[in-house]
DNA sequence: TCAAAAGTGTTTGCAATACACCCATGC
DNA sequence: GCATGGGTGTATTGCAAACACTTTTGA
């Protein structure tokens, strides 16, 4: 199968693993990338969608489909990679524990996991692609509770706030964070518990996808709009 | 000079005249769409970026460059048109009464500035591009006080009001609308006023452009987040 | 019994909302 | 003088923010 010439599709893939945000890269060596660290990309076929090709991409090297993607930007200046090529770049949300990076990705040396302050060196624009997606995750995050792509099934309520805490940088209050995220009714709690932890136990939850649903076109509160404004 | 195979772009063009928001579609005859109504489009060429593409395209029809334009999406399905080719879309904000639209314009029969509630059938899957566009410009609007791009150097605050009226098609209180937008100190008073209004004349302001991009970045208060977390 | 994190309520202040009347002008 | 939209202020209320102690468990 033939492939467009002058696409591709770049993928910003964040996991959230050890207390610790993380991005996905991948040691390069084609005909743009030699032996650098770069985020997983790769060609559009010819009968396949944008966003179609973004996740076989992902699946291909992770071995899972089906994951939350978002396109970015288009990154499509003259002179960004040596032959002229427009790329799409995309985020996607993954929960690391479960997709477990494949070994032997053709093209890619070796893959691993960055914590978000000590990302390499990238390879061509990439960098510039990254911070764009964080910028854009860091937005998503802010309107929309997405953060259960991130977890694990069941998860406590001080791993949600980690992961915020994370993505932002900053400290919330957990006595606050506890209101709204119960206040908005999008966990259940389940009967479980955490194990082997030499403290207080707490318990665990799993989120509400049902409500999320509902919820999910809800948008935020602004100064111009009355807050009960939600059509978008 | 060559163009790029497989890519377009696409502008949804915004206007705000008479009091009513408006879209700017051509009526193309061309190698994809057959006498019909579309958004302006074409291809991007070689040594030009996607995003200048989207501006030489505009200004080839408007005669104007150096416009606010915004990427909303790319539409990149198999089958969207007849051969295989990802379109990047656009949106842009102009003032109609500037941006005077050219006449024979190579491969456009006609254009013509449609009222959002009278927007014909268009060609291909625009409408899904218009739509997009719009709910783009919505957000847009929500986070970010972009409104000058489409009025007139000096306007008025009823002015202003209508347009947020328009695009969300609410009403607003006008006590609390001006409240918030003085209060947000973006606008400048000029000691010009309306003429030849049979009421109490309004005065004009224009936009403080400085204060405007001081406040760019700042965000909108948030569910999770502290409403000073501003680091976007 | 100590360490460590889980879990829990209240007060305060600000900002969004709702609401109604007087003002300036043209005709 | 009247019709028309411009322009203004206040009271209420709900929610975000700040803040500290008790509970439960493992070691």
């Amino acid at each position: 199968m033939n492939i467009l010439k002058h696409i591709s599709v770049d993928c910003a893939i964040f996991g959230f693993e050890g207390g610790e945000l993380k991005l996905l890269l991948i040691k390069r060596d084609d005909e743009y990338i030699h032996n650098e660290w770069a985020l997983p990309g790769g060609n559009i076929r010819e009968d396949e969608g944008v966003n179609e090709a973004a996740q076989r991409i992902l699946a291909e090297m992770s071995g899972v489909g089906d994951v939350y993607m978002d396109q970015v930007y288009v990154f499509g200046d003259p002179g960004r990679v040596k032959d002229r090529i427009v790329t799409v770049a995309f985020y996607a949300l993954v929960n690391p524990a479960i997709y477990k990076l494949k070994p032997n990705i053709p093209g890619a040396l070796e893959a691993r996991w960055f914590e978000l302050d000590k990302i390499p060196d990238v390879a061509l624009d990439h960098k510039e692609i990254i911070e764009t997606s964080l910028r854009k995750l860091k937005r998503r995050f802010k309107f929309e509770p997405v953060g259960y792509e991130l977890l694990p099934e069941k998860f406590t309520l001080r791993d949600l706030q980690n992961l915020y805490e994370k993505i932002y940088g900053i400290e919330l209050d957990n006595r606050n964070f506890r209101k709204k995220i119960l206040g908005a009714r999008l966990l259940i709690e389940t009967d479980g518990q955490q194990k082997n932890v030499s403290h207080r136990p707490a318990k665990l939850y799993k989120f509400d996808r049902e409500r999320y649903n509902a919820y999910k076109r809800k948008g935020i509160n602004m100064d111009i709009l009355p807050a009960w404004y939600n059509d978008f």
